[in-house]
Formats: C-alpha cells, structure tokens, sequence
DNA sequence: CTAAAGTGTGAAAGCGCTTTCAAACTTTCC
DNA sequence: GGAAAGTTTGAAAGCGCTTTCACACTTTAG
C-alpha cells in the first residue's frame, strides 16, 4: 500500500521537466557556465569561494547568474558535496512556550547564513531522541543542534565524532562538541534570595522532573540561598512537579494538603509556578498578598500572568541565536567562544513583603 | 568573508570517506544489490514498489538490506527522483501558542509516513512569505502547507500549479490545492451567543488585525449573534487590537477610556482575551463579577488563566493533522476530502450572569 | 636564461539514487 | 506451432553540483 502510494506520488511529482512546462525553467549552474563562457567548475569555484578566480570572469559569471536569476539547488550540493546547508534541531516539543522563543532564535540566526533548521521532537524521551537524531543525520544534516534532551553525555560525545554538535542545558566537555550552559543554579539563588529578602522564611520550592538536571541545580540554588540566610532546608517543603501547568497545581495542592505552613513558593519554571497560581486562587488565596509566588524562565505568558509573574529572565531566544551561531562557527571549522547571558531575576507583580497581607 | 567559511567548512564536512572512516559505513544501494545479486534498479523497484519484483529477489534483497542495515539517502533520492520525502510548512511564528500545537500535528502525521516537516516562519508578512516559499522550493520540497498566512489566493493558486499546497484558514478553490476552512463566523457567534444567553447587551469586541480574514469572519458572527438577539450592533463598543497580549491590554484602555458603557468582552483570540484579563485587573474591575472576557482560539494558557478563561475552541492539533494528511493524500495523487470539527464554546470560568457582581 | 614553483582554468569523475530503454524470457491465442 | 503480447530484469543515462587531476601559463629563484 505504501509503495503504491509512493508510485503514484511520482507520476504526480515535481520532475524538472513538468515544472519547466509552466514556465518554471530551472536555471542550473551548467546554463551559467554556458552563459559565461566558462566551465562549470568555475562557476562552482565563484558560488563557494573554494578557490581564486580572475576578476573578468568572475564578473561574467555574476552577471550570468544575476540575469538568468540562478539558484544553486541545495539538494544536487548536498549530494555532490556532502554539505547540505541544514542544521538539524532535536527540541522536546514544538509547541513548549519554552522551546518556542529559542527555536525562533535558531531560525532567525542560521537563516541569516543560508542555512535551514530542520525540526524535530524528542519528546521527552531517549528514545525518541535517538530516533530524531537519526532521522536527521539519514537527511544528511550538516551539524545537529540538542535542545536540553535527554541523551546521556556519552551518546552526545560520539554523535559529535560524526558531525558537529551544540547542546544546550548541558556542561560538558567533547571534540566538536560545544555546549551552552545555563547557571541554574545562579538562578535559583536569586529568585530565593528575592523572596528572603522580602522577609519570607517559609518558602516552598516545586521541582520540576528529577530526572532532568536543570530543575536540581534549581533547588541546589534554593538550598544555597537559604544556607546562606542562615535557615534550614525543610523537605516538607519541597513538592514534586513535572513542568506543566497541571502539575504544578498540583504540587500546591498536595502542600496545602501537607498543612506545612508558608508564605511564599518558588516554582522551578513558569508553567507550573503558573498551575500552582490558579491552584491558590481556587484556595482563594491571594497572590501577592497571602502568597508570594515567583517562577523560572520567563516564558512570554508571564508578563500577562494575573498578576505578572516575577520570575528569573532565561533568554532563550538568545540562547537559540548563540547555539546557532556557535553551530555556524563549528561548520566554519573554527572553536566558538561562547557563554550565555548571566540570569537576571524579573520583578513583577507576583511576589511582595513577607506577613503584608494587606 | 562568507566564502572564506564555505571553504573551511568543506574541510571539516562530512564526506562519505571521513564518516566511514569512524566506523560510520555508510551503506548505498549498490552495495546492496551487489550482496543480493540483483542490480541497483531491482533494489529500487523493491524500495519503491515501482515494478512487480519476483519473489526471490524481493527475499534476497530485503534480507540484504537488514543484514546491512542499508537506509536510503533522502538525498540522492531528492536529486535523482525529484522528491525529497519533506514538506515545507510556511507558519507565522514558530513561536506562537497558537500556531505551536499546528506544528506538533503536522510533525506527528508526516512523521508516520516517513516526511519529515520543514518549517518557516512567515512573521505575518507577505514578502517574508513569499521568501520563505522560495526557500522551500529551492529546497525542493514535495508539498507546500500555508497555515493561516497572508498570501493572496492568486499567489496561492499559482503556487498549486508547481506543486501541492494544503491551506488553512481559508475557503479557496484551486487545481492541486486544498484548503481547510474553521468556522470562524460560527465560533464568534457561539461566543456572543454565549454573552447573550447570560444576560449581556453591551458587549464588546475587540478585533484583530483588519487585513486578516480570521477575524472578520469572528465580527461577522457577533454581528450576527446581535442581531438574532434584535440587539442593534454598536461601533463604538468594538475596538482594534493585533492579536497579541499587549494590544489586548491596549484595546481595553481604549475601551475604557471612552466610557462606553459594557459588561462583557469578546476578544477575536485567547492572546488579546489575556491582555484585556491584565488591563481589567490593572484597572481593578474583576472577572467575571464586573466583566464576562470571552476569547478564541483555546490556546493552552487559556485554561491556566486566571481566572480560565471561556473561549471557542478551534482545534489547532487536529487541524496540523488534517492539513498533514491531506497533504499526504495530494501527494498520493488522491483528492482528499477533509473537513475540520465544528467549533464549540467552551465555558470556563470567566464569564457569568449579567447584573449579578457578586 | 633555464628550472622550480605558483596560478587560473577546464575535463571528467563521481555523490547515491531513479528511470528509461531494451533485452530476455514467459504466456496466451489463433 | 509460431506470432503477439505480456513479464521481469539489467545497463546506462541522468539529476545538478563539487572536486580531483592535469594542463597551460606566469612568476620567482638560481
């Protein structure tokens, strides 16, 4: 069934001679050569700059490309020279509010040299990582982009013997690897320390997926912050989530259940610090003032939270601009030196003073 | 300077030798047939099923395609068939909550039949579009997808002609194109419909971008709702907006501003809902005791609203996988026949009896 | 002034697959 | 029983580009 299906797709399909027919004539680098009055290989030369070409020829062929409106044909290079201009993207899901800013970062950034992103999902899952990863290397990407997976450093590390490799979320070290650290930790201090100086000595902490190392050095900020306060690290405090919505309400139900008293809680992202929001205001509890409530990441839904969630600012858009660019640098052959902006805590509306209920 | 980086990337680059050289052997077709005894175009008539193959060839080579673990390169295969077994899909924002769950349904549906999507991002903008359409073709994909964008039905039309499109929003006829209309005059007379049956006649509207067919349709159906209700339809209770949050949050002061009296809102989507959300607080008016906010769209933070907010549900997931799918079929050489759910009003938790404040 | 080294260019061989074309067999039919 | 009409298969010609190789010139050095 499958192959009748492809068979007739090709009776249908795109061959250069239909779409010639309608006028669409696919210019190729041959007819430039022609036009010129040169040999391919010289207007193969000029496209890629892979060697020196006398000016008047040079100038001839532009001009031939620029009349005849030529488009090198990307699919044609990627078989004869190996590189086919696209960056594979492996992302958890397309549509996270997370994920979202730093796919259009990555798009805006290698769009500039020419380069395509091709996408695909890992959904959270090895697996379906390893899988994605080898949907793209059989499309012959020139270099795979790892959006904070799930892969072990070990499998990350060969894949970038085969072809360049930028990982995000990650701090590691391998041979054509780059990766692009977040300081979590950095960050889970600040929006503690916010809230310690906003003089709340109860403050709940709602973990994200344990198996996921950005949400651990998350809580070790949180830890820190409090050491560095002087006041214990409570368990009972501590809830567990998943980074969804849902599961972060969740959380705040399971610690209002816990009737272990606070007066603050600290999400380790947006989306459940945003589930846990509505769980207080079905609680009818007040956010600032019964609960002060602060979140991680600053996805573009938080400025518009009721109230505007303070959070710590993760600039994923830049983040998706520096993965691509350091990919760029890797694909030029040279090493990138590149770090991320430093977390920034964003206040906004939904912490206040401790004990200021009104 | 760009030259300069092709060159040095061809170093590095992945040719065949230095992949095989890591053990990475990469497996063609030819070797596969020459460990099946058969030549190259047997095996291609299996992989493709373009030809009856007698049985014992067909066993022999699929044995050596497992033993070897050969995998076609979608390369080769895009030069020499003219396919590339990839989809091009033109959406606005990658980023987008709306768009984002689109995108996971087309990546789902293709991905079953071994396409894989490549996305680009339109920015609400015509030339871009187009841009990106030209990136497409010249990549050389089979089928183009248009989600919701502002190309005019002639380009459309003449697009088709090359090669198949599938478009959403929109209700065209076109030879090689299908579009997938969503009842957008139905869903933004549900809403108001909704508003009516609590009670409300002051209702507003805050539009989207005028140049956009969505949300006049969406006007249209409140005008309609009204005027079924024998309610006379007020232009000075409709305001712009631009269907992001922070023109949601503008319309509302304008709203405001002009003291025309109202108690109920009706945004042409969930984003611009949220923003208004935002300004009602800000201006301290509650919702839904002072105000009923209806949205559209059913984007995922809507449920997370504060309070959830009442929308009309347009059911963008599926509506990525019908569009993939008939895409599909298209390219199938089929002529689907495909229709996207009704619209229905989802009441949550924003909107209540007129009159009734507390 | 000749040998050695360096430059700019074209011919031609692929890259890995699809697809015509025609050859070699089988069936079918009068 | 032989011509006509299928089948199944392989050889070979591309698809549009890159890249090696070699050749014809220049330039530099001795």
């Amino acid at each position: 069934m499958k192959n009748k299906t492809a068979a007739k797709a090709a009776t249908r399909g795109g061959k250069a001679a239909a779409a010639a027919a309608r006028g669409e004539a696919k210019v190729t680098l041959e007819m430039v050569a022609q036009a010129a009055g040169v040999s391919p290989s010289t207007v193969s030369r000029i496209l890629n700059g892979t060697a020196v070409v006398s000016d008047d020829k040079r100038e001839a062929v532009d001009h031939a490309i620029a009349t005849l409106g030529f488009v090198p044909n990307p699919v044609a290079r990627g078989l004869a020279g190996g590189r086919t201009l696209s960056v594979g993207v492996v992302t958890q899901s397309i549509d996270s509010p997370f994920y979202g800013g730093a796919l259009r970062g990555i798009e805006d950034e290698l769009s500039k040299a020419g380069y395509s992103p091709l996408f695909v999902s890992g959904h959270w899952n090895a697996a379906a990582e390893a899988r994605a990863i080898d949907v793209l290397r059989s499309r012959r990407v020139d270099g795979i982009i790892v959006l904070t997976g799930r892969l072990s450093e070990a499998a990350l590390a060969q894949l970038a013997q085969a072809l360049p490799v930028v990982v995000t979320g990650r701090n590691m070290k391998a041979p054509g690897l780059v990766s692009l650290p977040f300081d979590n930790f950095e960050g889970g201090r600040l929006a503690t320390h916010h809230l310690l100086q906003l003089g709340h000595r109860r403050i709940a902490f709602i973990t994200g997926d344990p198996r996921h190392p950005d949400g651990k050095d998350r809580l070790r900020g949180y830890r820190s912050a409090l050491e560095a306060a002087g006041l214990p690290f409570n368990p009972a405090l501590v809830v567990p989530g998943q980074y969804t919505e849902e599961s972060g309400r969740m959380a705040l139900e399971q610690l209002i259940d816990s009737r272990e008293p606070f007066t603050a809680i600290f999400a380790a992202n947006d989306q459940m610090a945003l589930g846990a929001a509505l769980g207080l205001h079905r609680r009818k509890l007040r956010v600032p003032q019964d609960v002060s409530l602060v979140g991680f990441d600053d996805i573009a839904s938080a400025l518009y939270a009721i109230p505007p969630l303070s959070t710590v600012h993760h600039p994923v858009y830049e983040l998706g601009q520096i993965a691509a660019s350091a990919m760029l640098q890797l694909l030029a052959g040279d090493t990138p030196v590149v770090a991320l902006p430093a977390p920034r805590f964003i206040i906004r509306e939904s912490t206040r003073q401790a004990g200021n209920g009104r």
